[in-house]
DNA sequence: GTCTGCATGTAAGTCGTTACATGATTAG
DNA sequence: CTAATCATGTAACGACTTACATGCAGAC
């Protein structure tokens, strides 16, 4: 069995967003699609030579003053189909997030107690942080709806990062509750 | 600034808990920490030399008629001292899991409702599954306590999985509601 | 003056998977 | 007779990040 490769994929998906520059690209990742999708220069500008190079994409040199030249970026008609195949075809499996905090609470009977809670509350600290940005992109999205066709869709994945990051604050505060129960307990049988 | 490679502690953590070849890491990682962290062969072997050959665990080799031999590992107090150290580090960051379903539906647009809301059904098929599988494994958990230490820490993990999963599950019905109540409308003004 | 934004790109290195090789035993 | 389980390991490849190189413009 073979791996696909989505990068491939996501860059011919924002092209057709009206980024055309790799640093475009960069920017709409890091801006809107940061919770479920990462992706550096040192991939894009690649990928974007190979999407020419195989007759996906075209590129336009538009000469510039002081910096580099912009090159944009154009999806062909075959670039457009390809797009279209890929999002037919069916998500091969659930992904796997390694999770430093997971891992670290699988092996925490080697630990203090109170470094554990100290750990779930920095990272349901970072949770909030992040459920906060959400809101604030689909406020965002909301108020100015630039492609109303992509609106809506750009929502209900923001929304996937809304639900299940507020699940995992919960589940943050009944584990340190669950944790401090039990050192009670201890702490009574003790004396 | 440089990135930490936790599978080494990943291993070092696992030797703790009466797994101690290759093999068996293998499987406790594919029944427990499944939903959090994967691991192959290609990683295990070479990882569980190089810890000793920096001293932190040691082995012993126990020959086998028509097998291998087999090779067990035992931590020695520097590495049950790194594994602690690593234990008390703060969290560097939230994964950021690339997730194939998200990016097709953020590109939805170019793509039929019908096809999408497949792709939604499927996923929450899938998530149901994982749901099953995780009461599952804390069922055994809760009924076969082998270490009463590990146990419930052990519950808490697959507890983050079950939370976060039924809040992913919900939100596919959502947004599958969404769609279509979208599409009725449209259905009617065509009208 | 120094930092951020714009804008491109490459090389080296890390991390991890997949495919291969070996081979006996036991259950279906 | 075939598949799975036990049990080890390596080589090649792929994906991705980080660090580097370049350089102007405008804000503070």
């Amino acid at each position: 069995m073979k791996k696909m490769n989505h990068t491939k994929y996501a860059i011919l998906g924002i092209l057709t967003t009206g980024c055309n520059t790799g640093y475009a690209i960069k920017q709409l990742i890091d801006q809107s699609l940061n919770h479920f999708w990462k992706i550096s220069y040192g991939q894009i500008y690649p990928t974007l030579k190979k999407l020419v190079a195989d007759g996906l994409a075209t590129v336009q040199v538009i000469p510039q003053e002081g910096k580099p030249d912009r090159k944009e970026y154009y999806l062909t008609t075959t670039g457009k189909l390809e797009l279209q195949k890929w999002l037919q075809q069916p998500i091969s499996e659930i992904p796997v997030e390694k999770n430093e905090l997971l891992l670290k609470l699988f092996f925490s009977s080697h630990q203090s107690n109170a470094s554990t809670i100290q750990h779930l509350e920095h990272y349901r600290d970072k949770l909030s942080e992040s459920y906060n940005t959400y809101k604030e992109i689909e406020k965002m999205i909301t108020s100015y709806p630039s492609n109303e066709n992509d609106a809506q869709f750009w929502i209900f994945t923001l929304d996937y990062g809304i639900r299940t990051t507020l699940a995992a604050i919960e589940w943050c505060d009944a584990t340190i509750q669950e944790i401090q129960n039990k050192e009670d307990l201890n702490g009574q049988t003790d004396i």
